[in-house]
DNA sequence: GGCTCGATTGCAAACGATTGCACCCCCGGA
DNA sequence: TCCGGGGGTGCAATCGTTTGCAATCGAGCC
């Protein structure tokens, strides 16, 4: 005798209060290839079976498992998502938006932290377990070998925000260097002319962009950038310290960019309250990410605001493009912010009328 | 012919480059069974055998697959965790804090964005698919229905800086009825007599808990406190409406305790730039949560802490006492926060010295 | 009327683990 | 010498699906 020759007398554990396709079939007398089949859309069941089917799914509460059926299916519809210590409200903005987009797609969301000090590659392996379709990393880089086991476990890398130079991996940014040069030119044409750049986090390719934009179009307009590396991370206390720094060297500096607007509030709270400065009639101050608080009244920073909502959408386009073809090859996919005019550039009127200050 | 008929030829379709554990026994010529309780501590396996088996799988690379562990033993060491919009960087500061205490302890994050507009109750369903061995709700609440199906489905709901009255469900929370007793405390010692609290989202239980905490503490030293109950949510905007609304009506005020330090911040701005008054000298202002930008120089604003990390660890904790007990009676947890005393709150002495302002 | 063909449907073999039960072997006690 | 017992191991059922293949059933056509 098989297994199936017993009654269905007791219920065998199972999830407390799940139904399965089994009890779903039986009340209809079909079989559980039946029910299966009636929540696909592709396959061939009978329009009258599949309504019934349905039916008594809802009626019952049945939803296919998830567990069982990645199994046999070997697809997750997980995607992993790689979150650090966030100094910055872009993240929390970014992955609000990002997690939204994806679960509007059918895409369930795995959150995964790096504690700082750690890199992804401490976190990933547990990541990779459940075998999720994409891993989205939203901080730091990647070590060529991890690169190497995510590809080999199925699992697609895609930097958000991020990219990882001559690594050939998929990533969705925003286009950095060509914010840098519209800052840049924006504070040219208004008549800027001893500017500086104030850095994040060193080896983060954001900040490398943005300042190389920066810097070339002043170059272009023969204009030397001076520039502050020292910051370690992209925080407050780096743009408040780096204002002091960058003015004891630089006492006539009337433009300064900062890498993010984190940075630049930091910057401009360091030249008012420990400088005496007033920006922007002393001097002007521009971001980059217009997050929330770039717009309060106390800083009204003027800022390169990043494109958060297309970012996510061109994300979810690219899982879209690799579910349907997994071999794609990679591709890096930058996308145009735009600059928003507040309170802490001085315009070129201004400029004329006050000229250097004493 | 059985399926076991045909000799191990072509590999059946799996999960790219992972090995199972057929692959790991096959090596050894031990049986899966055998694999399957090396990684498992309590079962019954000769120690040099777990030792052989635990040396190929490190070798391979093999782990046991989450999908058909979780089919089998119905565990599935997956926790919800569900945020909302955020103005308030409280919670992406929470959020971190909790994903990184559950991922230490073992727990897979689940991440649900709910839109703003929805309840949990529309996003709910597709968490428990999942079959999560918790949901973690850190904002709003969700119908008593939604409440009923999370339980029949072997889901424990624990409320994250929130709690549903009356419902008998988990929850860990800031003592927050006590944090606003602690800023009345203050502000009554310090020499403050006409003050007003700024609520924050009408329904949220953290803004009714600190105002009811507040206005009694007042009260027992026979102070009246005005209420704005204007906001809708906890945000900036809010904030600084507030503030106008406040000494339109009251121009003596002297205190002002908002919900949080966004509505804070905001309520001190409305106060210097729309009407003009200096902020701690002609009325204090504090807030709570202690959130990054709290301890800027340019608000420096005097608060209360919020443990998020004490509260990420209560979290952790009361789901290790569920794990033990899935019978456990709702618990709710309340942790004390602390006062911290920055530049928004005029002393005893200010206050003796320069009276009520003109 | 028989035969073919297509649309439906069911059977049963997977997917990759866990686990109750039976079996084997060996050791110690009577 | 025989028997009981316990540790270690394997067998096979099971979790809840998906899916290739075969079976069934009418209908249409010659």
């Amino acid at each position: 005798m098989t297994h199936s020759g017993k009654p269905s007398s007791d219920r065998p554990k199972s999830f407390a209060g799940t139904v399965s396709a089994r009890e779903v079939a039986e009340g209809l007398g079909v079989s559980i290839s039946t029910v299966s089949r009636a929540f696909q859309p592709g396959s061939g069941v009978a329009p009258g079976t599949r309504a019934r089917v349905l039916a008594r799914a809802r009626a019952l509460g049945y939803q296919p498992n998830p567990y069982a059926r990645t199994l046999i299916t070997q697809r997750t519809r997980i995607v992993s998502v790689f979150i650090s210590d966030i100094f910055n409200p872009f993240f929390p903005e970014a992955l609000t938006t990002l997690t939204e987009a994806l679960q509007r797609h059918g895409l369930s969301v795995m959150l995964f932290h790096v504690p700082l000090g750690l890199t992804p590659d401490e976190v990933l392996p547990q990541a990779l377990l459940y075998k999720p379709e994409c891993v989205i990393i939203m901080t730091a880089t990647v070590s060529f070998q991890n690169a190497m086991a995510a590809a080999e476990a199925g699992s697609h890398l895609i930097f958000f925000n991020r990219y990882v130079p001559q690594s050939n991996t998929f990533s969705v940014t925003c286009d950095n260097e060509r914010g840098g040069r519209e800052v840049a030119d924006f504070l040219l044409h208004t008549g800027h002319s001893n500017m500086a750049y104030v850095a994040g986090t060193p080896d983060a390719t954001t900040s490398i962009d943005r300042g190389r934009g920066f810097v070339a179009r002043c170059a272009e307009a023969g204009i030397t950038v001076a520039q502050d590396n020292m910051a370690r991370v992209f925080s407050y206390e780096d743009g408040y310290a780096a204002a002091q720094r960058l003015l004891a060297a630089i006492p006539d500096l009337d433009g300064i960019f900062c890498a993010n607007d984190i940075v630049a509030i930091g910057a401009i709270d360091g030249l008012r309250h420990e400088l005496g400065l007033d920006v922007p009639g002393d001097i002007s101050v521009v971001g980059f990410d217009d997050v929330s608080m770039a717009a309060w009244p106390s800083h009204a920073l003027t800022t390169y605001r990043h494109p958060v909502r297309r970012m996510a959408a061109a994300t979810v386009e690219l899982i879209k493009e690799i579910e349907t073809d997994p071999g794609l090859a990679p591709v890096a996919r930058r996308i145009a912010g735009e600059l928003v005019l507040r309170g802490t550039h001085r315009s070129r009127g201004e400029a004329a009328l006050e000229g250097q200050r004493p």
